[in-house]
DNA sequence: CCCCAGTCCTGCGGGC
DNA sequence: TGCCCGCAGGACTGGG
């Protein structure tokens, strides 16, 4: 679940282990399945002992540690993962503990319930061509209006299925795809190659508008409670979601009830009197 | 290039 | 009470 607004939010709570050092990795051994580690643990264990943490960056929804020597750890939470300085919800899915010397936090920790979430070490200098050039778009926060155009634009695909491509552009998942299309009054389903260029000025505003209103909330932490932020704070966003998980119940802007369809295997939220072409 | 279905994983809640 | 099943979905894979 953790997409840019709660990677965002992980980061700016976390930010404090700048200017720390790595003094130990400690992977903790649980009877779930291993967390999945590229390229492997070893070069972990011999590349982060001794190196200070010297900036604590985001680029869609991955959170990056930036060493000393430009050398990158890149944490990616996926459903359930968390990047903690505090106690973990449980110990049995903590994954991963650095050690850290300095006048901040004692620990960093991974934890994640249902293990999806992957660990990357990047060699010095290269996260940014490999990680946010190659693997991801621009981040959906600062895309220009031109660039989000040239990128989906053209694709056949319902333009929710295509906000979420991390090639196309990256941060938006399945939560905020549905926030924004409503606040753009989108039909989700509309093929983005059919979409007019005010459909996508209002796209490209409410990207903005959304993600950095559920940011100032800290993100959103649904029922099952599992999102927190690097402080163990849960969010408060989802005290404000227009339309998702909210079928049934009453548009906020004109009371017909709120629409749950399915697309590309996900749910998806709008209200189809205000969402229309 | 494009698009879709299947897969990984764990916890939870519904049905019986 | 216990068990089975479906569901949650980000990103990757393989097929057409």
């Amino acid at each position: 679940m953790p997409e840019l607004p709660e990677v965002e939010t992980m980061r700016r709570t976390v930010r404090e282990v700048e200017g720390q050092r790595v003094l130990q990795v400690r992977w903790v051994r649980s009877r779930f399945r291993p967390l999945v580690v590229r390229p492997h643990r070893a070069a972990i264990c011999r590349t982060l002992p001794g190196r200070k943490i010297q900036q604590v960056r985001r680029r869609g929804k991955y959170l990056v540690l930036v060493f000393d020597d430009r050398s990158a750890l890149a944490f990616h939470p996926r459903m359930t993962g968390l990047v903690l300085v505090e106690d973990p919800p449980d110990w049995e899915h903590l994954r991963l503990e650095l050690r850290l010397q300095g006048p901040g936090p004692r620990v960093l920790r991974f934890w994640d319930r249902r293990g999806l979430g992957t660990l990357e070490l990047f060699a010095p200098g290269t996260w940014e061509t490999q990680l946010a050039q190659g693997r991801l778009g621009p981040d959906a926060l600062t895309i220009s209006l031109g660039e989000l155009r040239r990128r989906v634009g053209h694709l056949r695909a319902p333009v929710k299925v295509a906000l979420m491509d991390q090639q196309r552009l990256a941060g938006v998942g399945n939560l905020y795809a549905s926030e924004v299309l409503f606040q753009a009054r989108v039909p989700p389903t509309l093929p983005c190659c059919r979409l007019e260029p005010h459909h996508w000025r209002r796209i490209h505003r409410a990207l903005r508008t959304v993600l950095e209103e559920a940011i100032r909330y800290e993100g959103s932490t649904l029922a099952d409670g599992t999102y927190r932020n690097a402080l163990n704070r849960p969010g408060s966003y989802q005290n404000h979601h227009r339309v998702y998980g909210r079928a049934g119940q009453p548009c906020p802007r004109c009371k017909t009830p709120i629409c749950r369809i399915v697309q590309a295997q996900r749910s998806t939220f709008f209200c189809p009197q205000c969402q229309k072409v």
